[in-house]
DNA sequence: GATAAACAGGATAATCATTATCCTGTTTAT
DNA sequence: ATAAACAGGATAATGATTATCCTGTTTATC
C-alpha cells in the first residue's frame, strides 16, 4: 500500500506554479522535466489537478499551466484528493457483513474506528497549504531561476 | 491506493480466535472458509500475524492457531503494522530532493507534514483494541456457535 | 513405526492497479 | 497555414497484490 507518486509530484508541480509572475505559464513539459516524470503521463496528472480547479491549462501556442487559486488556499490536503480521490486510505469490504448480518442501524465498529484515523489524517493534511509549507523553498534561488527561464509570455 | 485486504480479514480472524476456549485451537482452513479468502493465500496472511507475536501457530495433526496476547492487548494497530508494515501510508521519492539539494540540517517540509498525518492516523488507530471493538460481536451467537463447531483439542 | 492433518516457507502464476506511450482532435500565437 | 501547446481516448508496460503449488516439518492417532 503506497499512496501515488503522482501525489508527492503534485505538490512539487504547484510548488514551481507558485514562483510564476502574473499572466505567465509553465508549458506541462517543461515541469514534467524538472520533476523528473514522465511527460505524457504527468500530463494526466495535470489534468486532474486541473480538473479539481487548482491549476488552470491554457491551450494553444505559448499555453501552459498556472495556478488558479492562490498558494496560501490551497491545502495539502486539495492535492491528495485531487489525485488519489476519496476514501482513498481504507474503504470496507464488508467481511463482518458476509459473516454476521446485523441490523441496520448498528454502524460497523471497525469501519467507523478506519473512518476516524482517516479524518485525523485529513486534518493534518488540511492544516498546511503551499505557502505554509514552502516559504522556505520559495527563497531558493536556482528554482525561481529555473521558473523564469521556463515561463512562457 | 488501498490498504490491503488482508488488514480486514486479519482483525476479523483475529476476532474468531478471540471467541475460543483456553487450549483450543482454530485450523487456519476454517478460518479461510469463514472469512471468505483463499485459504492458501490466507495461510500466508496468518503468518504474518504469528510473525508479529499476536497469534500462536500449533503444528502437527489436531493443530491450528490460537491467540497469543488477550484481545485487551491486541491493538487494531498492530494489526495493520503485522501487515502493512512501517511506513505503509506515505514514504518521499525525493522528487524534491532532485530539484534542490537542500542543507543536511534542514528537515523535508512535506515529509515532516506527511510523518505527521501518519502518526495522527496511527493514533486512532493505536486507541481500539480487538476487545474494545468487537465487544458487541461477540454477543453474537452464530458466531460463537461457528467457533465451536470448528475448534480442535 | 506408519499415516493423516496441520503449519512453514520457497517458487511461481494470475490478477489488478499504476505508470507510460501513442494518436487524434482542439486551441491559439505567429 | 503552421507550430506549439492542452484534451482525452485507447492501449501497452510495469509493478504490487493475490492465489496456487509443492516440498518439508511437526504431532496425534492407529
Ligand atoms: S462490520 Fe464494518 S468493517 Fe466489518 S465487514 Fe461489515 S462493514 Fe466492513
Ligand atoms: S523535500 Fe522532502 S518530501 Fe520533498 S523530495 Fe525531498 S525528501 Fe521528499
Amino acid at each position: 500500500m503506497q499512496i501515488k507518486n503522482g501525489f508527492e509530484q503534485s505538490v512539487y508541480a504547484i510548488c514551481l506554479l507558485s514562483m510564476l509572475p502574473a499572466k505567465s505559464v509553465l508549458p506541462g513539459e517543461a515541469i514534467s522535466n524538472q520533476i523528473g516524470a514522465s511527460p505524457t503521463y504527468f500530463q494526466k496528472i495535470l489534468r486532474k489537478l486541473s480538473d479539481s480547479d487548482l491549476i488552470a491549462s491554457v491551450p494553444g501556442k505559448k499555453g501552459g499551466f498556472k495556478l488558479k487559486k492562490s498558494p496560501s488556499e490551497i491545502r495539502i490536503y486539495d492535492i491528495f484528493l485531487a489525485i488519489e480521490g476519496q476514501q482513498a486510505l481504507y474503504y470496507s469490504n464488508n467481511v463482518l457483513g458476509e459473516m454476521v448480518p446485523k441490523k441496520d442501524k448498528e454502524a460497523c465498529v471497525l469501519s467507523d474506528l478506519m473512518e476516524r484515523a482517516e479524518t485525523s489524517w485529513i486534518t493534518v493534511l488540511k492544516s498546511e497549504t503551499i505557502s505554509s509549507l514552502f516559504t522556505e523553498l520559495h527563497k531558493e534561488k536556482e528554482l525561481q531561476d529555473w521558473v523564469n527561464q521556463n515561463l512562457v509570455q
